[in-house]
DNA sequence: TCCTCCGCTATTGTATACATAACGTATTCA
DNA sequence: TGAATACGTTATGTATACAATAGCGGAGGA
């Protein structure tokens, strides 16, 4: 009965999926391991009922799974999960890139995209790039990736898209905090920065085809130097979600 | 306090999700419409907290959206997000064809497709095609896509597909019962099987772009005759789930 | 010593009571 | 006559009590 000053302004229901959603990305619950309610009370501060809620999305979201028996575990991905949702929301973007091309855009709704390639051009710039630099980026990045979606004017492919990006590592900003344990990483920043410039590029003159295909490759970068990064693991365990990773089978 | 027989051995959750699935998709819900908890209570037998837990994952499936004001509304789709919805499936079948492909499959996990294919020959031998057996194919052509669906062995992607497939007109038998109105309907199933045999050969041979291009393809066949079913609505009114698309607004 | 069965405990599933917020209606004042 | 405010009703959000089931441990028999 402590907590009680938290927030009042969000639900409990919200309140708790968030803090969940923290416990299960920060790696403090292990995958496979059962998820009790009472204990989830406890650590969120909010009753059973928005606590059940909030675990039923977070299933839907896919980061918990139902055990058949009753009640929930926390899902563990495996490499492959990993690599395959990111080419999969590759090929999401890769098709709201198409659309966005097709279906024409304004040069008033391109403006924030280009402010954003420029932001991160300014970034790169230093070499080799600083720490808030890197985290500025990461931020970028993932609101270039988030415009590019809306360009597609399509809600059923915007919200697969977020769908995608639920996962660990499967979300902009997460593959590439994956990837900078490579020693290359700066001139991956340099190649996805280029992919970017492309897909605006092909966008502003209408070519579908062509904005569909850079998203592709720049997914199967990503993936590529996802895979390179678990190989050296010594860095990349300072990332608590990795936690998720069940040991790699492939 | 009546209905208290109705198959025990579901939870409750389950029993009030399916209930309302029902209601949704065969119209008893208009789209835009408040769905009310405690009619949801009285129509299902469960009581509001199952129900409640029910419209949450209805609302993650993508069938009902929050009120911000509390409670939920029936989703309402516009003719353009069906067909995104689609194209997107396709885009995602792609996926999985490709993956299969690639990754190789035995001719042992093929058979059960080759079965499917040989089975919709046979059907589409009539002509013109009788309702019995044209409801055999409904079920068949579902059953090829999950098949094939399944055979990329990736489940992030199929948990995906079977995502894009909850909006009524995006499951593949939906749009298969659209165009059903359109008087070249044989003419469509037909090249469609012509589509699903080639996407197994391409998966035999290992032609992973094949296979991704000829899924893509009976994808935007499709988008396009829906297209044309919606443009004569006089048959397609008989559909009840068409009343959760909106006045169409492209 | 091992296997089986019974019972207990702990946790989830379900129901309902209570609180709170929103919407509609009616009344009053300008 | 119209608009605004206040009150009442209704529906949702939250909490908790109750029921049922599954898992575990112990005890007894083979």
């Amino acid at each position: 009965m402590a907590e009680r000053d938290v927030d009042r302004s969000v639900s409990q229901t919200v309140k708790a999926q968030l803090a969940l959603r923290d416990q299960l990305l920060s790696g403090s619950l292990r995958p496979g391991e059962r998820i009790s309610e009472l204990q989830a009370v406890e650590t969120t501060g909010a009753s059973r009922t928005p606590v059940r809620m909030a675990l039923v999305r977070l299933e839907e979201e896919g980061l918990l799974e139902a055990i058949p028996s009753g009640g929930f575990m926390v899902k563990a991905f495996s490499e492959r999960d990993i690599s395959d949702s990111i080419e999969l929301r590759g090929t999401l973007e890769g098709l709201a890139a198409r659309f966005a091309a097709e279906r024409g855009v304004s040069a008033r709704e391109l403006e924030p995209l280009k402010e954003c390639l420029a932001a991160i051009d300014e970034l790169l710039r230093q070499v080799p790039i600083s720490v808030d630099a890197f985290s500025a980026y990461v931020t970028l990045n993932a609101r270039f990736h988030a415009l590019l979606t809306e360009l597609s004017r399509s809600p059923p492919l915007i919200r697969q898209i977020d769908r995608a990006s639920a996962l660990p590592f499967a979300s902009p900003s997460g593959f590439v905090m994956a990837q900078s344990a490579l020693p290359e990483a700066q001139q991956i920043l340099i190649i996805g920065q280029e992919h970017h410039r492309v897909v605006i590029d092909a966008i502003e003159n209408r070519e579908g085809a062509r904005a569909e295909a850079v998203m592709r490759e720049h997914a199967r970068l990503a993936v590529r130097n996802l895979r390179l990064a678990l190989r050296n693991r010594t860095h990349l365990d300072l990332l608590p979600a990795l936690a998720l990773i069940k040991s790699a089978t492939d």
